[in-house]
DNA sequence: TTACTAAAAGACAAAAAGGTCTTTTAGTAA
DNA sequence: TTACTAAAAGACCTTTTTGTCTTTTAGTAA
């Protein structure tokens, strides 16, 4: 569904959530492997999310990641559209210019209910409600990747 | 949705059933133009339906693309497993390895249905079936694209 | 203030996707 | 049988995605 950036960021910023819940500010180090994602690149994301603001970080000893408290929950449709996006959202399944009810491609009437689930979840989730999932033990493993 | 290849062959057989209706064999230039495809691109994909026994051609004067009516309708949900596949059928939306009803990941509950509804449709629907669409008059222009 | 820890920055590299070009082969029609 | 048309084959190229590596900067704690 998402590329590869989205989906690392994604289970970065829920595992760096989750450990906020706990007061702890996890390193790169650390988020790289519990998400099983590569160090550099993870490293890498990480450092746009937070130029860009998603996420907050300490330099030095005992620092690490961690969302601002005062903040609004991150909807995963934001960060999905910073990152570059989801193109399920935007494109025409048939690959055509302009389709739309009017002006509609062959699997147009079929995918449109597809396209508005897409959007009803990621308008619907943020990393903080996918997080919460985790701490009311509807996950076994954190790092059943 | 689809990757290019497998939109491009997705366009380009259904352009050919539609011709084929009408007793016409299209060749590769007319194919290319009308679907609004890279010609070199959409030849070497062709020529892998043709390998593949999806399609037949004829070379020479007067040859081109054509299916044989003896054969049965061409599911989308075949063509995609034979081009490589779309990922939203199988794969996990947070990346997770494992990731089932009884291990589910944070995004599986609300991306179920939709996983099921994208099977749904390829499942459903077939070349042919997309290109009765057109004749149907659902479509003013073929290369509405 | 020194030693250590951790993120920031960005150049570089590998792999995959997407696409082009040239030559060859096969068939048709005149 | 010649000229033409069209597909077949495959080497090659470009762009995007995915990922690595090294150096620098910043902050913390002792």
């Amino acid at each position: 569904m998402f590329n590869k950036e989205t989906e690392y960021a994604l289970r970065a910023l829920v595992y760096i959530q989750l450990q906020n819940f706990s007061e702890r500010r996890p390193g790169i180090v650390e988020i790289a492997k519990e998400i099983d994602a590569p160090q550099s690149f993870s490293a890498k994301i990480l450092q746009r999310m937070v130029k860009q603001g998603v996420v907050k970080s300490l330099k030095g000893k005992g620092g690490g990641f961690f969302f601002d408290k005062e903040k609004d929950d991150l909807l995963i449709k934001d960060l999905v559209s910073l990152i570059g996006g989801n193109k399920l959202l935007t494109e025409c399944g048939f690959g055509l210019k302009h389709c739309d009810c009017n002006n509609p491609c062959p699997l147009h009437d079929q995918y449109l209910p597809i396209k508005e689930a897409v959007n009803n979840l990621v308008s619907s989730e943020s990393i903080q409600s996918l997080a919460k999932k985790y701490t009311k033990g509807l996950f076994i493993k954190t790092n059943n990747i």
